[in-house]
Parts: structure tokens; sequence; C-alpha cells
DNA sequence: CGGGTACCTACCCGATCGGACAGGGGGCCG
DNA sequence: CGGCCCCCTGTCCGATCGGGTAGGTACCCG
């Protein structure tokens, strides 16, 4: 799954982003080593907070600024920066709009560093951002040495998330191991395993060959994180699926 | 208590005991078809009233009588009666006086049919006098049409027992599968068994080898009723052996 | 329309299982 | 002392499993 090449990274800062080299320069990006940064909120007063913030770090440059997901479009495609520090409640449109726009930059693109700073926790939006591919999530009350420690760690392309978000999500870890979500055929053939029914019956039993039953019992076994179907008839009968 | 006179044998003159060839008569004919019975109770009233019961059934005759364990013993010895009817509740001795007794004349005398006659029921008697060979049990308070029906059914060498004791036992099969006490070792092995582990790694685990966790672990499928182990983890886990 | 998900299928193969047969030894008990 | 239970072991064999590879259809959605 994601388990992309797992370049292991200099945290040496030289290589940390990309500015340089490559036909793709930025015009706004800082110079030799520094991360250049696009903020993204639709509070002028909180963007300047940030830039005279940023600025002082001399290995930081904001190369630009948007209030709007149109506005942080053309931003992110002119420039091109390391980090975006993104605010996902952007009050123009829809709740969901910063939501959407931090899926779209992940997506079109993924060197780019999405950083969520935002004013409230909400689990759902916790959970929602990191799974739309957001590298970090902090809230906007944190200390001015923890957020631009965040933007750092999110420029190694590390993970920062300030204590609060990431008890959140270890919460949903702990209640979601993975993957407890089994489709409808996956709880139906669990059930028939139980049962202690072999590959074959299982498959004349709901109509299907048993080539495909070992392909659902294959996928239970993985998101329960068994290795026979024992364990996995163990763990669904402990998580109550059964 | 009082247990005046019940002398343990043939009160009946005639041929209530082996008057004709052989010592080993078949045990159940008292002469050609009539089915030998002998009464054990401590009460003589009890005694009397089921001899004047079943000596109105031409196919029954009572050979015998016992108000305690050691003449019940004699009586069985001598008499070699097709049906035994016992009360569980001798007053003698020890309350487990009566299941010794059914089980030692079950044990020494198969041919010998026990049809428990007590008063109470209580579930804890009747398994346990099934248990210990009984084939019938039934509650004084009965019909004598069911007794004597029940003393033919148990001449046949089939079950007897009372709408009542046949649910106790039905109740207590329905908790109970069959044989629900596992070892200490199969216990241990079925929970490495819900760990997804192989017959292989339980062996090497425990110390034994493969062949020995194969054959606790088809002990646990057959105590369990179950067909594969993901089924007996299953119904383990059901049954919280795990 | 490409991308994601659920669902379905086939062929292959080594590892494992389930069962049958045929034994060991130690402990408890009538 | 036999009988029963628990525990242990071996060999043989066909059935099944777990995993890999390589597809297919259908649907929804950005």
């Amino acid at each position: 799954m994601n388990t992309p090449p797992s370049r292991v990274m200099h945290p040496d800062p030289a290589g940390a982003q990309r500015p340089n080299r490559e036909s793709e320069r930025q015009p706004g990006s800082g110079r030799h080593d520094q991360l250049s940064i696009v903020l993204v909120d639709d509070h002028a007063i909180v963007r300047q907070g940030l830039r005279s913030i940023l600025d002082r770090e001399e290995d930081m440059r904001v190369v630009g600024e948007a209030a709007t997901a149109a506005e942080a479009r053309t931003a992110l495609e002119q420039l091109r920066p390391a980090i975006v520090l993104l605010d996902l409640k952007l009050g123009t449109g829809s709740d969901t709009e910063g939501l959407d726009l931090c899926s779209e930059i992940t997506r079109r693109y993924p060197e780019v560093g999405v950083l969520v700073l935002t004013t409230f926790l909400d689990d759902a939006y916790v959970l929602e951002a990191v799974h739309r591919g957001a590298k970090g999530y902090v809230i906007k009350d944190v200390d001015t040495s923890e957020l631009v420690s965040s933007i750092r760690t999110v420029a190694r392309d590390e993970s920062a998330f300030d204590s609060r978000s990431a008890s959140v999500m270890a919460r949903s870890l702990r209640t979601t191991p993975e993957e407890p979500a089994l489709t409808e055929r996956e709880h139906r053939v669990l059930e028939l395993l139980a049962s202690g029914l072999s590959n074959r019956i299982v498959g004349t039993t709901l109509f299907i060959s048993e080539t495909t039953v070992k392909f659902h019992v294959r996928n239970i076994m993985r998101k329960l994180g068994a290795s026979t179907r024992a364990e996995a008839v163990y763990e669904a009968s402990k998580l109550d699926l059964i």
C-alpha cells in the first residue's frame, strides 16, 4: 500500500525540499536552502501575523498568500512552494472547501507539503485532513516556535502534529485497528468460516466460485491483521463482528 | 430411618427368584416374558405401594426389595433383575449413596436397567444420574401408567425420562455441547490456534512435536463439535473459553 | 474520463491441515 | 491389577489453505 520509495531523507536542509535545480524553478521561491511557503487563510490579519513570524526565520520565506481556494490554486501553480500553511476554514464556500483544497494539492503537487493550521480541533477534520494527504495538523494557538518547528518537520517530509491532534489520531487508531470495515460479502464469508465451512462449501453456499471465496478470505485476514482463518475468526469474535 | 423388616429377598414365595436352570439366565426374565423388578427405597410404604401397582401388571413381577444400599447390593447379586427402581434419597448415609449405588449397579451389572424414581427434581441429580448410567429418571408424582410405561421402556434398553427431567437434560445439552471441558494442554493449544499459529509453531512454542499438536487440535475440535480450527476458535470464543 | 471500491474469476504451487492407523508412558482408582 | 484419562509420538495421504499472478465487470465520483 502506502510504502513509497521511502526516501530516507536527509534532515539536511539542502535537499529538504526541491527549490533549486530542475527546470521547475519557482519565481518566488527562496534562494539556496530557504523553505518557500505559501499561506492560505481567509483572514488578512492572520496571514500578516504568520508572515512576520516566519520571515524572522532565516531558512523560511513566505512566497505567496491566498485568501480563497481559487487564489490558492493559482499561487500553487505559479509558485510551487515547499510548504503550504492551510486553514481548513476558508469561510468562502462550503465547509469542505479547505479539505477539498488539501486533496487537490496533495494530488496535483505531491512534492508540496501541506501543513494544516487551523483554529478548532475537530476529530473528523483531523482524520479527514490526514486522509487527504495533509502532512501535519497544528492549532493556531501553538507557540511560534512549535509552528516553525512543525514547518521544518513537514519540509523533511515527516509528519507534524500537535499533541492534541496526535491523540485524536491515536484514539482513532485504537478504535480502528487499521481496517475493521468488512464489506457485506466479507462479513457473510466470515460467518461461514466461523461455521467451519471450507472455501469450496462457502462458495457453493454463496453461489460464487471457490477462488472468489479465497479472495474474500485473504481480504478478511488482511483487514483483521490475521494470518490464518482461525485467527481471523477469533479477532472478529473479539470485535463482535460475528 | 425406620427401616424395619424390609427383608431383602423374595418376599414372594412363588417364583420371585431364580427357580429354574442356570445362574446365568437372562437377567430380565422372571419367567417367560415377565420383567423382574427390584425396588430400592428406604420407605416401606413406598415399596408396598409400588409393589401393589406393579404386581397388577401381568408382565411385571417385583422380585425383591431393599431399603439400603447394602441390601440393594445383596439383592442385585442374588436376583439379577431386569429393572431396578431406585430412589436416590436412601436417607441412610451420605446423600450421594443413591448415586454411588447407581454407578455400581450399571458398572457391575450393565444388563440391569436402572430407573431412578425419586421425589425431587434436581438438575444436578438428573445429570449426575444419567452420567452414572441411569437409563431413566421419573418423579414419584407421575401417574402409575407413566411409571409402568417407563419401566417397559427401560426394559427395552431405551431411555425413559419424564418431561421435566428431559427438559433438564435438554437445557444442559444446550449449554454443554457434549464436552466443553478442555484439558489444560488443550486450552493452551487453543489459545495459540486463535493467535493464528500453525501446528508446527504451536509445537515449538510448547516444546512438543507437531504430531502432538495435531492430536490436541483434533481433540479440541471434537469436544467443541467443530470440524475446523476456525470453527473451534469461534465456538470457544462464544463459550468464553478463550 | 481516469481513479477508487466492491466484487468476481482463473491457474499455479508449496505449506498446512484433518484424519486414520499404530503405538509409547504416567497417574488415578475401583 | 486391569481400565481410564491425559499426554506424547510416529507415518501416510488426500483435501485444504495461503499466497502469488493476472485478469474481468460494475459502480460511484471528482
